[in-house]
DNA sequence: AGCAGAGCTTAAACCGCTTTAGAAAAAGGG
DNA sequence: CCCTTTTTCTAAAGCGGTTTAAGCTCTGCT
């Protein structure tokens, strides 16, 4: 009867008192610390928190983005501790960050993306960047190349240690020459990987005839350095990429690449965190998503 | 002394503690209605909500991103009581939506993105579109183009209404001829363009040498359009957009465009958005900002 | 008919902080 | 030195819900 009079007066509850006694809040918390850079305009996470983003409305879950800055001495269990948000994805985080410890020993529903970690409550989804970079190999070497550089992100992260792996272990089971020199170390960002083909290019020996960028900003940094030698894609160098971001299919010639699907990564992200949310689960295995090989231009056959 | 005691312990407030009995969130809403389609991803919002972000993160706001969907009986308004967001920004929302008139009609502090609301504690940003459709058709008058036509977006939308007054305007300014059947209806999309192309290119009569697109996204669409017909840009069509959105540099031929500051209207978003929070005043004048012709080489000079 | 147990309402306690009120202490004035 | 005014501190009263506890009515059973 009360019941009755309430719904007719089209009442709406206060999510903030709710929360308050409930301790749950319907809304779940997202971190990225890429803010400095480029924030939601960055090519790839903003495509998984697309897939989060989707699949968390669905289930009319709010989100919210925490002004997270460097120096902050609030860890991110505290940030999400105050808000009282059901759960947190975090992402581009670099392994070594000591707020992470408080976050994984929390209770805190917890998924991780491109990052190793295992606590209560956590998960995490990545992509196979050992078998992505192996397809990246093979494929080189069916076009018939045999001299096959690299240029890496930053070792620190943990997608450029195993695209590396990958890399290695494939240019060994094929039986490739491996040089040391034509493996550089750049930041995950076109001008890294201009600077980074750069100093290939100002390399005494023989050049490689294929490059594998273990990211498309990289491979269009280094496409740009090539061209501005006055040198041909694919003609001179082939280049393939890994990620498949928007602009690698706009680019001429069109960048050939290791397609990431980053939209169901956030999805199986948000997935993962609904499951932790709901169950009381301990142990989550990590979801690895398969790579596919996207062949564009950016790679031509030996003769 | 009690403080004391509190400042050691590293104390955490609870902020939806303090939400509750304050009416203070410290926490700004977003709403932009395109989830459906690209959410974050929207080429055009993605860079305003950078702007936002990035001021918004300086002075520690958290964002809230609200899961909004079409049949909602919740109002934006509602929404933002029931989660007590400071203030609120919007947009890509078509002004005819019906939720609009409770929130202008709020005390909640609120900016609107291209869309010419007002109410009390309410404020919104635009670029100046009428001009930046009048810089893009004196630019191709200059290069000598007589014959121009125009791909619109959705005429619902303020921008899309600016941009066709500009033109028109701007067309007979400079005494140029003005054909109906030049001007045609798209959506702001890839494929919207290459439609509304396909329509121009399938006309009989005489074509416009210069087509001027009012998206980037819709010119990208036309561009493949025009290729696909075994046609050039610049030589056969010279093609101008309208926004800058990333992949316009990457494109080939790199788009020639009318470049909004996205990242900057998305500051200015938020600054005003402060401005209403901190101060009690009624009236905030609209901030409209320039546009700035970008060439780059879609376009020709007609000899 | 008497009473234990199940089912429903209704009332109170609580979530963790802000704010207001009220009491106590300090200060000032006659 | 006592009383009033100002300042300071402490205690209580919300904020708007959820949850626990208590109070009642209604069967069912001996």
């Amino acid at each position: 009867m009360v019941k009755q009079v309430i719904a007719r007066e089209n009442y709406r509850p206060n999510a903030i008192a709710r929360s308050l006694s409930s301790h749950k809040s319907h809304s779940i918390g997202i971190f990225f610390t890429d803010h400095r850079n480029s924030g939601l305009r960055h090519p790839f996470f903003r495509d998984i928190i697309y897939g989060i983003e989707k699949t968390l409305f669905q289930e009319r879950y709010d989100l919210i983005l925490f002004a997270h800055h460097w120096g902050d001495t609030f860890s991110y269990a505290e940030k999400c501790q105050s808000r009282q948000v059901d759960g947190v994805v975090l992402m581009g985080t670099p392994g070594n960050d000591p707020h992470l410890e408080k976050l994984i020993n929390s209770e805190l529903p917890t998924v991780f993306i491109d990052l190793e970690l295992s606590g209560k409550n956590t998960g995490y989804v990545i992509s196979d960047n050992v078998e992505g970079a192996g397809q990246a190999v093979s494929y080189l070497a069916e076009l018939g190349h045999e001299q096959i550089g690299m240029i890496m992100g930053q070792k620190i992260v943990k997608p450029a240690q195993d695209r590396l792996s990958g890399f290695k272990q494939r240019i060994k089971e094929l039986h490739l020459p491996y040089q040391n020199e034509w493996i550089v170390e750049a930041d995950f960002s076109e001008n890294g990987g201009y600077q980074a083909m750069n100093r290939i290019l100002n390399l005494s020996g023989p050049y490689p005839t294929a490059i594998f960028c273990q990211g498309d900003q990289i491979a269009i940094g280094a496409m740009k350095a090539i061209e501005e030698r006055g040198l041909a894609i694919p003609g001179d160098f082939s280049i393939i990429g890994f990620d498949d971001i928007e602009i690698s299919s706009y680019v001429k010639p069109a960048l050939t690449t290791i397609h990431q699907d980053k939209i169901l990564m956030g999805e199986k992200a948000a997935q993962l965190l609904l499951k932790i949310i709901n169950t009381g689960e301990q142990n989550y295995p990590p979801v690895v998503l398969p790579t596919k090989l996207t062949i564009r231009d950016s790679c031509r056959r030996l003769s």
